[in-house]
DNA sequence: GGCATATTTAAATACGGATTTATAAGTCGT
DNA sequence: ACGACTTATAAATCCGTATTTAAATATGCC
């Protein structure tokens, strides 16, 4: 019986949307109760939507920011949702702006405790340093992402900006870990309590 | 072999001085770098020692508190040393003036763990609500000292006047658990690696 | 150019504060 | 009369904050 490979579940997906006009953030700010705007503080006007849970920075040049998404369906009816708002309150935005992913996080769990002490002698790139962060800190190149690896076996992935490189970067770091020799996998069925991790490589 | 009993050890003396005179606190303030003086907040002046770091709350009408001491010797030099600094800034007290004990804190170990849902149900006067605190909070008649018991079998003991009601107190608690069959007592050799709890009974 | 401001999200470790208990002192508010 | 303020102390559990990483956005400061 052979142990199960990495798992991994998008946690965040920040995109930028281009609503492609100016925007009057004071009027927006005054007309959107919701809205939180301090430009002395910053520039960007904020919204927070709750369900599901997804904030949006605006900007007065158009441009948008939206995070806290945890797929691209959610992405989309997000962004449907703050368009509607803001044509709501007053600003000629189109319908169906731009949506472009710029960051996807993603946490995962390699079934497998990891000697992390070892692992950085062996990783290029990568940094440990326990007194200041627990998790060890490693820069894959191809694809460009960076993976933080705890002790547990736990995972987070992030800068990605797709779901693909996601599960490759997840794929490709346990088996370089595997190849190195500094993962305790233990043999055994599949134990399953609930599922924590939902893709599997 | 059997397991080793109860131990504990004397955490804190709350003792009440009685210098006799009445002081002029914002004088002393004044005169007291150290010295620590709210009369907004709170009447008395503050004083803290460090070796052993002991505390005085002293009043205009002559009384202290002194707190912090472990054992009635460096409560007694404390003493001294805080009648020493009054005289030396002005204050005429007595050299030797009159202390009371008024409250004894211990911590101490019954060296085993202990069912609380179980205990709560059998003593009298026992309060257990782990949500609102993890202890079990015991009231002990005779002597009248209030005991908070941990499920780890660790202690603290408050309330008592004397040593002796401290360790008559921990003695008769460890005895009335084993009796009720709360407690979870591990035969095996006496493992010591340092003593945290140096009083045996 | 870099840093800060702000948003989101997971991982895991550390720290501080809170909880509870007793006790004396003295002052204020209810 | 009671509760709050203050001081000290242990136990153990909870909560919040901080740490780190990425990314876009835009404004201000050095």
């Amino acid at each position: 019986m052979s142990s199960r490979g990495p798992t991994y579940r998008i946690e965040n997906i920040v995109a930028t949307v281009n609503l492609g006009v100016e925007l009057d953030l004071e009027r927006l700010a005054e007309r959107l109760m919701m809205a939180e705007y301090n430009p002395d503080q910053f520039p960007g006007l904020i919204l927070r939507l709750t369900k599901p849970r997804i904030s949006a920075l605006i900007f007065r040049t158009g441009k948008m920011v939206a995070t806290g998404a945890k797929n691209e369906e959610d992405l989309k009816n997000a962004v449907k949702a703050l368009v509607k708002l803001l044509r709501d309150h007053g600003a000629e935005v189109p319908f169906d702006p731009e949506v472009q992913i710029q960051n996807i996080v993603a946490s995962g769990n390699l079934h497998a405790e990891v000697d992390l002490e070892q692992a950085v002698l062996m990783l290029e790139n990568a940094m440990y340093e326990p007194e200041q962060f627990p998790g060890l800190i490693y820069r894959m190149s191809s694809p460009r992402v960076v993976i933080l690896i705890f002790g547990s076996g736990k995972i987070v992935c992030t800068g990605a900006k797709s779901e693909k490189d996601v599960a490759l970067a997840v794929q490709k770091l346990y088996n370089q870990l595997k190849e190195l020799g500094v993962l305790y996998i233990e043999e055994g069925g599949e134990e399953e309590l609930g599922e924590e991790f939902e893709e599997e490589l």
